[in-house]
RNA sequence: GCCCAGGUAGCUCAGUUGGUAGAGCAGCGGACUGAAAAUCCGCGUGUCGGUGGUUCGAUUCCGCCCCUGGGCA
């Protein structure tokens, strides 16, 4: 796809409202691209676009997945490519808009094709990182896959669990698996690459009263659905941010005032986080600006 | 006013029988290929309330002052 519009940045930094204007400028349609904002139980605490949004511009994989069901970076690229396949932006301009580093990579560079992993091989690994803890099943990778072992901490069990399934799924070592890379969905070079940082003490005002404003709008109740549906705390939706904290206070371990600074902690570090993902692993193709110069730049490309 | 207790990192606190100090949380830097709001790595950022004194040397001991709790009046 040319001609496209991608909009990254921390959370709070105002990318949904510049995603909204262009979209509204260009006739085109807001993309989610956000792990998160496709579930459907979180709207308000994963600031999903409202229904009053919706109904001024067209948005795309929103809320549109249970909270019961794993999402990936590759069910994503899937459903983007689906979108494409049908014609959606045929004569509209997609406008890509979320906090998700990973989906933007993907998204202009591709992804490399992954062997499907049967629930049993994923069920018996996490088990066994349970069980005998991450040095274990790195030493156990290190025998099986060297090279992947490697490239891992052996802290880091989640990529060891990752690099294990994919090989014991197909036989094959990750590394053969990512030597490979499908073609990029969207075309950078035609493209309008934009990443807004915000400096970091105005990031951590609006991240405090975007917070505040989720409380207000019923951010607690949402969480107490969530959980009525007794998922595995595993599942990624529960990992939401402000899904534990509520949880405990909901639970009667913390204040509602604590979970509250609690989960403004984490929003700041995990906005630290995508900082550090835009300062580094965004090419420099991508024009990196302060939210307060994104409509100029937005104009002239 | 008097008597206690306390004043050490952004916060909550530990500690130094006198040799300028360290934990947790917060914060900062970094890694990143299907859980990425995930997972992982690194880094103490300090007038030890102020001021005099004793001492080779005071955050530590002594005096005075200031501030915050609590008690007695």
């Amino acid at each position: 796809m040319k001609n496209a519009i991608l909009i990254a940045g921390p959370t709070a930094s105002g990318k949904s409202d510049l995603a909204m204007e262009l979209a509204r400028r260009t006739g085109g349609i807001v993309v989610n691209a956000d792990s998160m904002q496709v579930y459907s139980v979180l709207s308000v605490l994963t600031a999903r676009p409202t229904a009053t949004d919706v109904a001024k511009v067209p948005h795309k994989l929103y809320g549109y997945v249970h909270p019961s069901e794993p999402y990936s970076t590759g069910r994503w690229m899937r459903d983007v490519a689906g979108l494409i396949g049908a014609g959606t932006f045929k004569n509209r301009t997609a406008v890509f808009v979320g906090g998700t580093g990973l989906y933007f990579r993907a998204l202009t560079e591709g992804l490399s094709p992954m062997p499907d992993i049967p629930d049993e091989i994923r069920q018996k690994l996490r088990r066994r990182l349970v069980e005998e803890g991450p040095q274990a099943l790195h030493a156990l990778l290190s025998r099986k896959d060297p090279a992947a072992a490697e490239a891992i901490r052996p802290s880091d069990g989640q990529r060891i669990l990752r690099a294990l399934e994919v090989l014991e799924a197909s036989g094959r070592p990750i590394s053969a698996w990512q030597a490979e890379r499908s073609q990029p969905l969207v075309d950078a070079g035609s493209s309008r690459l934009l990443a807004l940082v915000p400096d970091r003490e105005s990031l951590h005002r609006r991240i405090d009263e975007r917070f505040d404003r989720m409380v207000a709008a019923g951010a607690v109740e949402e969480v107490r659905e969530l959980l009525a549906l007794r998922l595995d705390a595993s599942m990624p939706a529960m990992k939401a941010i402000g899904v534990p904290e509520f949880r405990a206070y909901l639970d009667g371990k913390m204040t509602l005032e604590e979970a509250v600074s609690r989960a403004k902690a984490v929003t700041r570090q995990y906005a630290k986080r995508q900082v550090t993902w835009l300062r580094h692993q965004l090419g420099p193709e991508w024009h990196k600006v302060p939210p307060e110069d994104a409509k100029g730049l937005s104009d002239h490309g």
